[in-house]
RNA sequence: GGCGACGUAGCCAAGUGGUAAGGCGGAGCUCUGCAAAAGCUCUAUUCCCCAGUUCGAAUCUGGGCGUCGCCUCCA
């Protein structure tokens, strides 16, 4: 078996096969930094990412571009409202949106490149497309000449004469016909510009894709991924721009990532209608979050709800409480065959199409079998499975969350500290901190268990348990956690 | 209006011709002073509806109904 992918240009799930020996190349589009990155986008990077791990353990040499464009209108926009620059806007929630990938667990890719970086290039792929008459320069800026590349709408399946109809051109824009699209926009007075042959100003939405995956790519690369709702007209605009110029095809794989929906409705910066990923992160595991895109296939629209994260939660944690079980498990007789069937079910689910769905059912089908395989002597051989196959998915068990950024007891605490003074004297006389005196509230019950007093233990209990503090006892000892929120 | 996707248990979800994976939740039991964790067992005669093709359909065809996406900035 190998790696088959859905190509959304021929509709179809194909055999993938790299384009040169040498290695595979993928370039996704990445964010805008014009506003807080949401869950929609972790989602799609989130899922690259996974594709990006699989194929290196598939033993491909990948280099992985995903590209920022660091300047467009929105970010303008904002830079007035805000009054800052729009570099700072740009730096504000790029930085946030790269803590946040980091949090997920989305590796960095090989090649960053920002738009800006690239104004050259794009000035100089623009002046190729005006020289072999596929654009042409006007008032307002540079403009592609949809009519000069007849396989305009292919990807996405659009008729022209369709898109025609409802097309209409804005005011202010002087270009020739409702479908062309801006490769070049002229700066009006205060807007960030750069020189070009054509007049001042900053590269348009799509043709920095091109650009910048020609410099670093070349063409045909082998996948060439992003959101569904790139399709069009962003990747059919990509297409134009470059194919118009370079000899071969962009690129070999077209990829894109279902949407996230919240209350049944897109995640997007117009509705509005999302809470920003960076706050979002705080109050759930990131792990959780990957498990839970994971489970649904990536070119299946999702809905989000805080309680699937819930429910991803608990996922997650039976598959750490199987992975510990069977890591601890005595060596017996080294049997690898006992988890080979787990073991092509979890890659052959990945290579139909990345169907990590099929893929997490084989690894729960493993921890369902834990106590079994840890009892036969098998423990070590699916320890290794679960860590192998968790750390492709990057859900790792050795990077396990811990709490969330921030104290879980900073709010709560102090009242607790009093009240648990108050309580006992004990813990009054012992001056510490918050973690000590929970620490000697414990002792207190425990001795209160040894000597039967369950009274006592039960009021301990229950008075950590105000604080927000949970118990739980082992044969290793007693343990707390405290609620996130405190 | 045009194009596209989807509709599987209480919730999420895989499965695209051979007789319903998996997760969450729920129920019962074991263990535990209590609790938690963990373990064991159970939890869809049925896949939105109606017709058709077939020995056989959740899967294919036709027709409904419903939801969502793209067509405008979007991952």
């Amino acid at each position: 078996m190998s790696l088959r992918l859905y190509n959304t240009r021929t509709r179809s799930v194909e055999q993938f096969v790299p384009l040169r020996d040498d290695g595979v190349r993928v370039y996704v589009c990445g964010l805008t930094p014009s506003a807080e990155a949401h869950l929609g986008h972790a989602r799609s990077f989130m899922f690259f990412d996974v594709l990006r791990r699989y194929l290196v353990h598939l033993g491909y040499r990948v280099t992985f571009v995903q590209n920022v464009t660091d300047v467009d209108d929105r970010s303008i926009e904002a830079s007035r409202t805000l009054a800052k620059p729009w570099y700072e806007v740009i730096e504000h929630f790029f930085g946030s949106f790269k803590r946040s990938m980091d949090r997920l667990g989305v590796l960095e890719p090989d090649r960053e490149p920002r738009a800006t970086a690239y104004v050259p290039q794009i000035v100089e792929l623009i002046a190729a497309l005006i020289a072999t008459g596929h654009a042409y320069a006007v008032g307002d800026g540079v403009y592609f000449d949809v009519k000069s590349f007849p396989r305009y709408g292919k990807l996405s399946g659009r008729n022209v004469a369709e898109l025609r109809v409802g097309a209409r051109i804005a005011p202010g824009e002087e270009k020739r016909d409702p479908l062309d699209f801006a490769l070049w926009k002229f700066a009006k007075p205060g807007e960030p510009a750069w020189a070009s042959p054509w007049g001042e100003g900053r590269p348009g939405w799509h043709i920095e894709c091109s650009a910048m995956s020609h410099s670093l790519l070349g063409e045909p690369f082998d996948i060439h991924g992003g959101g569904e709702d790139l399709i069009f007209p962003h990747h059919e605009n990509e297409i134009a721009q470059s194919e118009s110029v370079f000899p071969a095809p962009m690129a070999n794989f077209w990829m894109h990532g279902g949407l996230l929906q919240f209350d049944g409705k897109k995640m997007s910066k117009s509705l509005g209608n999302f809470e920003p990923l960076s706050t979002l992160l705080d109050r759930h595991d990131p792990q959780a979050i990957r498990l839970l895109f994971l489970r649904t296939g990536y070119r299946k629209p999702m809905n989000f709800t805080e309680d699937a994260i819930d429910s991803a939660t608990s996922g997650l944690r039976k598959l750490y409480a199987a992975y510990d079980l069977l890591r601890s498990a005595p060596p017996r007789e080294a049997d690898g065959a006992t988890v080979t069937p787990f073991r092509e079910r979890f890659f052959g689910a990945l290579d139909d199409d990345m169907n990590t769905s099929a893929a997490l059912a084989a690894l729960f089908d493993v921890a369902g079998a834990a106590p079994q395989l840890a009892g036969e002597g098998g423990g070590p051989q699916a320890a290794a499975l679960l860590h192998e196959a968790l750390e492709l998915l990057g859900i790792s068990p050795h990077r396990r969350a811990r709490l969330p950024a921030g104290d879980p007891l900073a709010a709560a605490g102090p009242a607790l500290l009093a009240r648990l003074r108050e309580a006992f004297a004990e813990v009054a006389e012992a001056d510490g901190d918050v973690r000590a005196a929970i620490d000697a509230a414990i002792a207190i019950r425990n001795r209160a268990r040894r000597n039967k007093d369950f009274a006592l233990a039960d009021r301990v209990r229950n008075l950590l348990a105000d604080g927000g503090i949970t118990l739980a006892d082992s044969k290793e000892g007693t343990t707390w956690t405290a609620a996130s929120g405190g």
